[in-house]
DNA sequence: TCTGCATTCAACCAAACAGTTGAATGTTGG
DNA sequence: CCAACATTCAACTGTTTGGTTGAATGCAGA
């Protein structure tokens, strides 16, 4: 079975899988932007960015604002908590790794 | 251009958005398993499990030890540090956000 | 109203993904 | 040695992904 909860997590953490999305969530997350701006920097069409903003949105990762013609697109890092928090389990992981490998070498200083 | 660290990141978060992997990712976590006890829970079969291990694995996400005819799979947790400061950075948006819904409550109360 | 700009839709394509089945490769106990 | 077990490989399938092109939609200013 697939919770609804999971089939989210699904999705933020697919839509984190390609580094074109990742570097627009970074650049909207000092301004919001239009499309046309976003798209800017990338060698891609139009539509190509159409369907990454796409993707950011069903994972809920960005909001949509009509301004006229134009589309601001914002962060909204709401879908990240989500994300962070499945991670923060595995935070005693590498800091008790780190532990462990820390008085390892202590242990060598001593003796 | 991909850097890459950034082929690393996509590789962690890719390997994050199926939920049976993190469901691996868990039980590993409490104690190394082979790759049959893996299996187990999952309606699945071996070869599929075998193929969301070598996901894993090229994530850096798991590592594998060999013990005689089994394999003994572990949690590996240095590759979710990074996928966790890329997160990390997003902190201050969505505690500002915290914050400011939290004024505006505020605000309301005083008359 | 017509034109031009911003954006998306539809159809298509190649590559990657998640799964299957069945055969192949170790490894070990008797 | 060989039978049984643990695991992977190869080949195949259907679906998803990331991209393209060209047409369609929607809005705004002259």
């Amino acid at each position: 079975m697939q919770t609804a909860a999971e089939i989210r997590l699904d999705r933020v953490f697919q839509a984190l899988s390609d580094s074109t999305r990742r570097s627009i969530l970074r650049r909207i997350s000092r301004r919001e932007l239009t499309v046309s701006e976003i798209a800017g920097p990338y060698d891609l069409t139009f539509a190509a960015v159409s369907k990454h903003l796409k993707v950011l949105e069903q994972a809920s990762l960005i909001d949509r604002r009509k301004d006229g013609s134009f589309q601001m697109i914002s962060l909204n890092p709401e879908a990240m908590k989500s994300a962070d928090q499945w991670l923060r389990f595995y935070h005693q992981f590498w800091t008790a790794r780190l532990e462990s490998l820390k008085s390892l070498l202590e242990d060598k200083e001593k003796p």
